[in-house]
Parts: structure tokens; sequence; C-alpha cells
DNA sequence: ATTGAAACACGACACAT
DNA sequence: ATGTGTCGTGTTTCAAT
């Protein structure tokens, strides 16, 4: 990880599919040596993955929410696992503060909504369902 | 939005570097017709951006925290934007829920996020600032 | 660095709604 | 008329020498 690593990084976050030959233009060096740094960068784990940012609401999901959850201790990582299985779950975060568990579930109208906050309530050894909607996303 | 057109961009989620006629065997068509499916998922705005997903710790920043934010009511939008223009915001949400404001932080070590906190803290109108340090990552 | 193969962009045309 | 598809051509990009 050099500093012309950090620029690649920053021009692939902006856009992941542009040509080996444009980045290699932007950072002085051929296409080659930029191949194999993107290599290097994901056998390394910097890079996780290619993939694009999209719209939920765009995909007919009019809700996305934060949802906060706590587990009795000795369930937490059961409740995780069939969580991070669930088609709901978009994200799933194992965090210390309030709630243990946080989840980002992306839901189609109010009623898909309650039904997912109902079906976490279900899990053995949840104890408590605290979702907040995420009104705006602002960066 | 069709059905072709899910399939298409769940592909670009695993995948955002594939090439056309990758996708266009998927998908049972030609590579010219996913480009323009493509063209018009951008202008659409269903596909926001093309971009990598990485790993925070391998970039040197050993934090990453979701930090819920409590503000008097009128300072929320200013609270929002300055938030916004941090450095180390990476994502910032307005939401319903326990705190109106969340922040996702990136730092690099527990100095940093010391930092953080306390500016946040700084900024004029903010009452509570409610750290939570993801420890893992499960989707 | 060269080069053959693969992938891509663009235009013109066809078909359906 | 608009949206969506195929085909043909020339160019760019890729990956392996």
């Amino acid at each position: 990880m050099d500093e012309k690593d950090i620029v690649l990084v920053n021009e692939l976050i902006e856009n992941s599919r542009a040509p080996l030959t444009h980045l290699a233009k932007k950072l002085g060096m051929t296409d080659v040596a930029i191949k194999k740094r993107l290599k290097k960068l994901e056998k390394e784990g910097v890079i996780r993955k290619y993939t694009i940012e999209v719209d939920p609401t765009k995909l007919g999901f009019k809700h996305v929410a934060l949802i906060g959850i706590d587990t009795e201790p000795e369930k937490i990582l059961d409740v995780s696992t069939q969580l991070a299985s669930k088609e709901y779950a978009y994200k799933v975060y194992l965090t210390t503060g309030d709630h243990m568990l946080m989840l980002e579930a992306w839901a189609k109208d109010n009623k898909h909504l309650t039904q997912i906050i109902e079906d976490i309530g279900k899990i053995p050894g949840v104890k408590r369902v605290c979702p907040a909607i995420i009104l705006e996303k602002l960066k």
C-alpha cells in the first residue's frame, strides 16, 4: 500500500468500471502495472468487491431502516447468523454501544417493514427490536 | 424496470466489472442490449454509481463506528450538513428512532475516534453523541 | 513492448407496443 | 412514436507472451 494505491482505490470508489488504460493515465503508468496492483489489492482484501450503489426507492423499496437489536448475550451469534440469511437484511453489524446488533433492512412498504420487525422479534434470543427509518441519506 | 433489470442489477452488485458479454449470456441477450439497459438504469438513477467495497482496516482505519447524534430540533439540518462535510464522515443519515442523526465514521485509531467524538460534540446544537463501534460486518 | 483475442461503442435497421 | 432488440463495423482493452 503506497500513495499510488490510495489514488487507485479512490478512483475505483468513484468509478469501478473505469478501463485500466484510463486509470493508467491518471497514475502515470501502464495498464499492465495497474492490473498488477489491482490483483494485489484484491488478494490482500483491500478491495472486497466491485459493486454498484443502487437507489433502493427506485427498486421499489419505500423504506430503508436501521434496526438495533438486543439479544440474550449467549444467543447473539445465533441471532446474527439467522439475520444475515434473511432476504430483507442488507447489512448486519455486530457492535458495541446501545445495541449489540445493528441491521440495515430494505422494506417494500409499511406492511413489509412491520412484518420484518415482527419476524426479527420471533427469532429465539431476541429481547428488543429498535427500528429507525432512514429518512434521508446525506452522504 | 422488469425482471431482467432486477437480475442485471443483482449481477452488478456482485461484480460491477463484469463484461457486458458475460452479463449478456446470463440474461440471454446481446451485449448491446445490456448496454442500453445499463444506460437506462443509470439515467433513471437506479444505479447511482459503479464503485468498490473496501476493507477500512486494510486502509489503516482501525475503527468503524456508527454514531447516533441528538441535536436541538431546529439545528438538525445545520448539524447534518456540517457533519457531511467532515472528512471522517463516511455516511450520514437522517432518521427517525432514538437519534435523529446517524453517522458512519472511519477512525485511524482510538485517539482519532476520541477526537472525532469530541469534534462532533462541539458542533453547535449537538446535545448528545452516542458512539457504537462496529466489531464485525456479517453481511 | 507486441500482438492476437476478447470486449466495447456506435450506427443503421427491425419489431413490438 | 418510443422503447427494445439484433447485426455489422471499427476501435479499444485485455492478458499472455
